[in-house]
DNA sequence: GTCTATAACGCGATAGAC
DNA sequence: GTCTATCGCGTTATAGAC
């Protein structure tokens, strides 16, 4: 292990609980879908803050970026969060647990973007534009999540599933681009698959420079991104 | 470090020394480029091949984006190569200069695209292509390289070091934009820089998914790039 | 002199005992 | 929760083979 970044003072772990977007149709399959009541771990005992789940989560998955999934030690996780390692393990079963929740959080909203009424009607480049642009949203509003997700390499069998979870994704995106390609709206000289690889490229290396708060607004990025992916970069 | 992969079963280590993919392409203007005698490392005394410091470097820099660069050991990397640590570390100084090594061929590499011809004259949007162009056969030819280095997140000086290098061959890129913007032939209703970071988001997805002897052709590649880049997907 | 092998050092982290 | 044994890592010392 490196010397990364030592301690990162702790970023604004805020988040609503109920900020679920998108309408939750049949994609389901979403295990834990955590709309209960937001369960307090690591109790106010001496003052301290006590988080929910949900922000556990987010807490891990920001140290999982910081240091790389294995790099970080349970033990971390549980410094950060200021209790102990057996406290954590009695709220989740283990750190791969953290993760396959992290990464269905990042695959779940990014499969919810074609569910949205704007993806499943008008002209294939209108419904190729509305995913786009809800995925983008879905980049920025779960930010540490899918960038957890676009670093996963499949060295485990969590991380394999996800990986296959998101290729179905691709498929999809993939497929409305030859659907556009045919319907002549969407230029034929380029293949589709390599076209839409491209476009993923464009849309997920948000994850690398964007920043909550930073200048860039959030309905204006999605709106250059889909500009860019349909119409390019040159004067028209 | 986690159970992920508890003890990989040594993947197939051996690999005929002339393998060479990829066209060797000599780009030119590359800074070291040992063409010097291709010194052997691994001496042919009991029958084996031996490699040359550019082989050993590349088959480091494979590892290193198989397993990670911190999960990789000097002994995983001297079994691969056939040979003991020692032997390693009388050719080499340390596991990181062989990361600095690579993270400059890599970087060299991508640089030496600004001194070709094509991108030095023309349109601004002329040079922008070229450029591109030229990123795109660097990342192609030097595939594992360009891997890793984008994959680096500056756990350590010499990642530091590259990925200062590595934003300001991004700015030489933005610049370019912004002047093609100011001349009128790129559109200025994008942030520069934000479309410049797109830009290369499609540009440095490649490493992702492309494969040398696959079924995209390097020059079509390159093409097409440039083609989404600058044109967009939408029919003209 | 050039290269390789055996052995071992020092350090950090992890795991188990208490 | 703390302490300690242990292990694996990058790295080095020394010396033998070409």
């Amino acid at each position: 292990m490196d010397a990364a970044e030592p301690n990162t003072p702790l970023p604004p772990v805020r988040r609503s609980p109920g900020s679920r977007q998108g309408a939750q149709c049949q994609t389901g399959s979403v295990p834990d879908a955590t709309t209960a009541p937001p369960e307090r771990i690591g109790a106010p005992r001496r003052g301290r803050p006590g988080y929910d789940r949900d922000q556990v989560l987010e807490i891990a998955v920001t140290l999982f970026n910081e240091q790389g999934y294995d790099a970080t030690s349970v033990a971390d996780l549980a410094t950060r969060l200021g209790l102990t390692k057996s406290a954590l393990y009695h709220h989740f079963d283990s750190k791969e647990q953290l993760l396959a929740l992290a990464l269905d959080e990042a695959l779940s909203r990014l499969e919810s973007v074609f569910d949205e009424p704007d993806a499943r009607e008008g002209s294939p480049a209108e419904r190729l534009g509305a995913v786009l642009r809800g995925a983008v949203r879905v980049l920025v509003d779960r930010l540490p999540y899918v960038t957890l997700l676009l670093r996963v390499r499949g060295n485990s069998d969590v991380e394999r599933a996800a990986l296959e979870r998101r290729r179905a994704f691709d498929h999809r995106v993939t497929a409305l681009v030859v659907e556009a390609q045919r319907a002549g709206v969407v230029r034929d000289d380029i293949d589709g698959p390599v076209a839409t690889r491209l476009i993923f490229g464009m849309v997920n290396s948000i994850v690398e420079w964007y920043r909550p708060g930073g200048p860039v607004d959030r309905e204006r990025l999605a709106y250059d991104v889909v500009t860019m992916a349909l119409d390019g970069m040159r004067t028209r």
